[in-house]
DNA sequence: AATATATTGTTGCAAAAACAACAATAAGGT
DNA sequence: ACCTTATTGTTGTTTTTGCAACAATATATT
């Protein structure tokens, strides 16, 4: 059991994990890159924590339009319970991006306090509670950026939330720009124009994947 | 004190919540129609509850143009720590719809423990922990509509989800079509016009704001 | 190194959406 | 009952977007 580094084991101890292991029937997964890591369709309740790999959860519509709904990076939580349904005539699902590893927990044991009452139960609650919060806010932003109307509002938005978490003017996305589209919702030959666009206004640079923000103020 | 029926004092009574409203500095405030509730822009965090009336959380751009990011009901929890941020040329800000309450709590609080250790201390934790995964159901919820690139999609897609929740295949928007339009991020009057073509393909029936679907299969 | 696959970049065209402006109806206040 | 304001309903025009199709790079794969 390696790779603790996930926000879901803050100050739980190896030895402690084990314990909680039991009590939370955890069972480790391996999925190669393309694989199905889980489908949304269900009813059963999981919860997951991606030691290993990414995972992106996608959207795909009666026309096969793909959208992703999220990505988890290494040490990010996985679940049904804080995340997407599957509605009538789509299908979501979390598919391996690469070779990925994951730690699976009965969800419906996380409430349960175990008999052994095992200590750090409260604490594994406290730290799921601080990733669902995380995930609000993330989803919260989402939201921000997909409410804006045109594409150059979304990149905009995009980009302003993205400076907030730096001090260069400088971004470099966290994916491919045909995955930034299927982010932003919007078609990706289309995003590519607003972005010359915004290019020829002299409003940012372009590099393949690294926008350089050069007048901060339309931001 | 009265109107406790919010899930956050669920498992809690009068009595106990008086003792937890020491700990978490609990403090009522009452805002008339129209009356900004809390802007999201300052650093404070805030949790508070609405006993009566309705607020919405409301997205002004620079362009002045408004998007609905949010509506909280009576009992429902408002709070920036799960919820949205300000960005840059943004103002984010939750307003009263008609005559509210609102008992606020100081969040930083929640997660220390008091020194008396009052013992509803942890249940009060535990029923925001299922508020917040509520809030993030609902929040995914919206993403997914918000994902579909046309409006058309994103009626049915709102529709979808909303039929899950009814038996019957009559829907009445929780609010006026003006506001539906900002809950769906697109302009009210082409919104109109595909309300008007879904109804003209005989998919749905509308009138104001009770839409009755008649093609199940095409939602 | 050669080949296959994925990503980036571009454009014309058709479809959809935003914008704007206005009429009709409904709701609320005095 | 009257006036005011909000909501619903409609349409023409302009702008934006999606779609389709393709070229140019870049990145894996064998």
């Amino acid at each position: 059991m390696k790779n603790l580094k996930s926000p879901l084991f803050k100050g739980i101890t190896e030895e402690e994990l084990k314990q909680l292991s039991v009590c939370l029937r955890a069972r480790n997964h391996e999925f190669s890159a393309g694989e199905e890591v889980y489908s949304f369709g269900g009813i059963k309740s999981i919860l997951g924590v991606v030691l290993q790999g990414k995972v992106v959860i996608k959207k795909i519509d009666r026309n096969g339009n793909v959208t992703i709904l999220d990505q988890i990076q290494k040490s990010g939580v996985i679940s049904n319970v804080f995340e997407f349904s599957q509605t009538d005539g789509n299908y979501v699902s979390a598919y391996a991006v690469e070779h990925t590893k994951v730690l699976f927990f009965d969800y419906n044991n996380v409430f349960k306090r175990c008999q052994k009452a095992c200590e750090r139960h409260s604490v594994f609650v406290e730290n799921l509670f601080n990733i669902v919060i995380e995930k609000s806010k993330t989803l919260s932003q989402r939201i921000e950026i997909l409410s804006n109307k045109t594409i150059r509002e979304k990149i905009l938005s995009y980009l302003s939330i993205a400076l907030k978490n730096t001090t260069k003017n400088e971004i470099t996305l966290p994916m491919s720009l045909t995955s930034f589209a299927e982010f932003l919702c919007v078609d990706r030959s289309a995003m590519m124009r607003e972005l010359k666009k915004l290019s020829n206004s002299g409003i940012i640079k372009t590099n393949k994947r690294v926008i350089t923000v050069l007048q901060r103020e339309y931001i």
